[in-house]
DNA sequence: GTCTATAAACCGATAGAC
DNA sequence: GTCTATCGGTTTATAGAC
């Protein structure tokens, strides 16, 4: 479980990273506050001392650290796969293999950290709808920003991003029922078409 | 709520059908067998009756009913955009427009019907996740077989529906948890993009 | 097969001692 | 700020009458 391993400091971000780890794996009706607080070596009061608004405060401070998270691990994939080559379309067919193999590493159980808790709780708590959002906004930012230093006109950049993170997460929700890579290849393929139809176009 | 609106008839049938539309809003920790047969107006000892495998088997069941009822409102919405245009480009813009408005008009909730059970259930329950798998391959047969009647060769019918899946479920996460048709519109511009690239490289 | 009652465990949340 | 005990409600599942 890489980026969840540094030492855990207070035990108000013992409990966000035990909550953000729990919550990856069996979403957020699916983890009790018990299991959390236990996990995390905290008392249980505790919990309620450091969130006052409960199970759900704790689940959007999750999902926002989440994201820090994994953004530092998506652009520690684009850096290795950046030592291999610097085209553009070759490079993002680079990291969607990456990915694959991470999931699989995984036993297809961690791909993306709060998709699960996204569909759950999108219709039901707008405190988690809105980190989630938030999350994937900055994902789309980091993505776009990354896709400019590779020569993608402005107009275009937002839309690559957006269409990177949507191959993604739809291949992760397929790789992990049908525990195979073969979603995240065809999607890194699919991104290069898109990439070389931007270029094309420009 | 397109698909359900069908006349329930036996207490089984009437247990699923209620147990899916609730699995797809709420999640499957996050609804109770209380609740489903209190909306399928059945007793409560019905459901172990007839699953005597508790929610686990209800569960999947239910997923393989959705698959069924949503891959008939796929083909209903590619019939559609069919009288529209014969260009298959055209095309899978359309159908991607036309479940922005659905989700849209669903107020952001009712998206794919088993995705938020795939991710929650992959790594938990076999039985879920085999039902949830084996319900994406049937989207994706019936997807390659649409696309072969458009005139896709037959090397690529499987990686175009791969992506136009892959595609539809990564923009219906991104489209309920930012309430915008954005990631629909440009997942539908991206699907044409890998179209037209198959299609040129034959 | 239908339905009710209830078991046994767990849920989120709180009170209050220390 | 830490920790325990517990409340009231819910969960899945079962026992057993009809």
């Amino acid at each position: 479980m890489p980026g969840y391993a540094g030492k855990m400091t207070s035990t108000r971000e013992r409990i966000i990273q035990t909550g953000a780890r729990l919550f990856w794996r069996q979403g957020f009706p699916g983890t009790g506050m018990k299991q959390i607080v236990a996990e995390a070596d905290a008392p249980f009061g505790s919990v309620y001392h450091f969130f006052p608004g409960g199970k759900e405060a704790l689940g959007a401070e999750a999902v926002r650290w989440s994201g820090g998270q994994y953004a530092a691990l998506v652009d520690a994939a684009f850096a290795d796969a950046a030592t291999r080559t610097n085209d553009l379309a070759t490079l993002v067919v680079d990291v969607f293999v990456a990915a694959g193999e991470a999931v699989r590493a995984s036993e297809w159980a961690d791909a993306c950290p709060i998709a699960t808790v996204a569909l759950e709780m999108s219709s039901v708590s707008e405190p988690i709808r809105l980190a989630c959002h938030d999350t994937f906004e900055s994902w789309l930012a980091g993505l776009g920003a990354r896709f400019a230093a590779h020569g993608v006109v402005e107009a275009a950049q937002r839309e690559l991003a957006i269409t990177f993170l949507t191959l993604l997460e739809g291949a992760f929700l397929l790789a992990r029922t049908s525990r195979s890579v073969e979603p995240l290849h065809v999607a890194g393929t699919a991104m290069a078409a898109s990439i070389r139809a931007v270029v094309t176009a420009t």
